[in-house]
DNA sequence: AATGAATGAGGTTTCATTCAT
DNA sequence: GATGAATGAAACCTCATTCAT
């Protein structure tokens, strides 16, 4: 009787680093061919098998250089997190003190040009963000987004009035990342819509900068 | 619950119309143990067996009724869809010759009533429609919206400018629900905090009547 | 990408009562099956696929009524240890008062004939018992013969001068156990020898009954 | 570390003998490397892979030196078969003409002896042994030692009254050898108990030199 | 000789769905 | 109509073994 073996919980990151070029190659090929599933077809037809097979590789090549099965998902993802991160980054930056309206504006443009590039993956990846968002996720990207913009914020918070900064960073995480993803998704063509990316910012403009408004019922 | 490769959209609904008390019981019992399970252990626990096991119903039943396992969730779906549906219409109805501000008011706290009744099984919900909207069953609820605020909107074009109508009602549509949403799941706290509802009503204003505001690069 | 399942840690005893007939000839022949393949060719060769392969059974079958493949072991084991149990507990019990060496003599034979039933499973099915004996599995047939026999032994011990009761009861049960298992899977013939079971039961009366005799060094 | 089908008894001994210094030490390396494995993780932990991180080997040249998996531990077994062997054969001859209780007493101490080196290790070993006895490798040691031992008794026949000699050394091997792997492995305490060694001298004196005793039913 | 990448058969388990009763 | 037993495809993962370099 076999022993029934135990699931390894060793971690996320690949099992070992490749070293020679043929694993490389493999390592490469495996990646590749969970990106053209999950766009293609969707994270629910990324299985070992599927990635295996259009890679062109053995499940036990698969398991050299992946923990387990969710890995290779969670490598897509940590790219992804990568590019939106050091791009937006980037922004804040290079805008830490121009006016809001400024700063938001590049903010939509690079995030939306982040997600011009490949849209069907990012729709796809972003809703894995958006379902495994919470407690539980290797770096929760959304979490963490709200957290450091929260903090920037904060540090001018005389802008904000009396509005909570992280009441703020969420509103503005969560309605870019929700009005982008859905676009992204159910209407590509929006992304290159001048009047979808003006209104985005007046969204988002209006979160920190607007007015307090608030009619009686 | 894997989403299953591509299903044929005929046939989601049940397959017969219960109509003897003892059916619309056996239905209304795989609704219920439905419901909660998705409340309660989520999507991913929503299995044949597992509904059979709590509604205290065959499978054999089960196929009785619906067509595929899929069909109770979207029976979940729809309902939720048909609660906010009626609800935002209903707001729409009222505040038809409101001004903007005061409408979007309303909306953002009916939409938010709905959410805060039972904020897991709404957030474990919204995340399926999140997921599988797209071409597909379920967009139709949230294109539907889109649609129809769109037809509202173009009747009230004189106060967007000259922002496309349909843009606009997605703005509106996606904003609220990808925030409201994120919310139930990431941070329920936030549905009974005042300057959430009030930041979400800027948030929106500003898209319908905010100024134009567009700086340079 | 479908979620990993979870080892099913819920115990080894079937999932289910079968409760029609056909539920009971298929969880029979399941035993059946797991009896023939431990018996011809030992235990390594018990998978979850051979045993439905020669029940003539879908492993979706296999699960209904087991938790996990090692449960059908279990089972085969523990109609073993039931078996051996009863047995020697009779003995025990009928013999209570007996001199020792009619005790040995009784308990000698009994296991004996236990084992001259099926001498290759019970060749493999005692080697099981060895191979998970000590702390750990459910029943742990030696320990807890062992102990029970200790208390017996206890109570007489005034028969065993000064050797502890649960060093005698060690012996006695490890000695009977060892010698009978590698006679029945290496020289079965011996079962059936008479000089063989006298010469145990002089063993084993001497564990309780002989004379001290310690020559020096 | 399941057992294969069935393996041919050819090709059991390494597939080269080994000839320069650093072939020597590869071997040494991995059976060293096994030892490890097998008394830290028990025989279930032996795989290929984990001999070879261990020994810090390549499974290539693993299979240079071992022709399969078991071969590795066949040498394990066969470097305990030898431990044992020389050292009950000293015994044997060191007391050829000792009257029997004393050849026992000797005969146990050394065993227990051997044992007690490494106690984890024989434990895990003697139970492959067992496992694996019946027709096949390894009963060449019990196998063996039984017949070995049974010849030195025909010589000494007169002592034996009318048992069968092989019937005797059957007996003595495999009474010891059950009871102290016994020991070994769930109660190793006991190899240092003066009442355990002293009941299994009584035992076995007095398979060879205990009174007949037949009890009727 | 040595490496270690690659293989792929084989093991366990789940779960949507069908069908005899 | 209802039941629940039975199915079997499909998923994950391991590990002995081979072979290009």
């Amino acid at each position: 009787m076999a022993a029934p073996p135990h699931r390894d919980t060793r971690g996320l990151r690949p099992r070992k680093e490749p070293q020679q070029s043929r694993s490389r190659d493999l390592v490469a090929a495996i990646e590749e061919a969970a990106t053209r599933i999950v766009r293609d077809e969707g994270v629910d037809a990324l299985t070992v098998e599927s990635v295996c097979r259009v890679a062109g590789v053995s499940p036990g090549s698969f398991y050299q250089y992946f923990p387990h099965q969710e890995a290779v998902l969670y490598q897509l993802l940590r790219r992804h997190a990568e590019a939106v991160t050091t791009t937006m980054a980037a922004v804040l930056t290079d805008h830490a003190t121009s006016p809001v309206p400024v700063l938001v504006h590049h903010a939509v443009h690079a995030f939306l040009d982040v997600h011009r590039a490949d849209p069907r993956l990012h729709a796809a990846l972003g809703h894995v963000v958006a379902a495994r968002a919470g407690p539980g996720l290797e770096d929760d990207l959304l979490a963490t987004s709200t957290a450091v913009l929260g903090q920037l914020l904060a540090a001018r918070s005389d802008e904000l009035g009396d509005r909570p900064p992280e009441v703020v960073a969420f509103l503005l995480v969560r309605g870019l990342e929700g009005v982008v993803h859905a676009a992204t998704r159910d209407a590509p063509a929006l992304l290159e819509d001048p009047a979808f990316a003006a209104g985005l910012e007046r969204m988002l403009v209006a979160v920190v900068a607007g007015e307090d408004a608030r009619p009686g019922g």
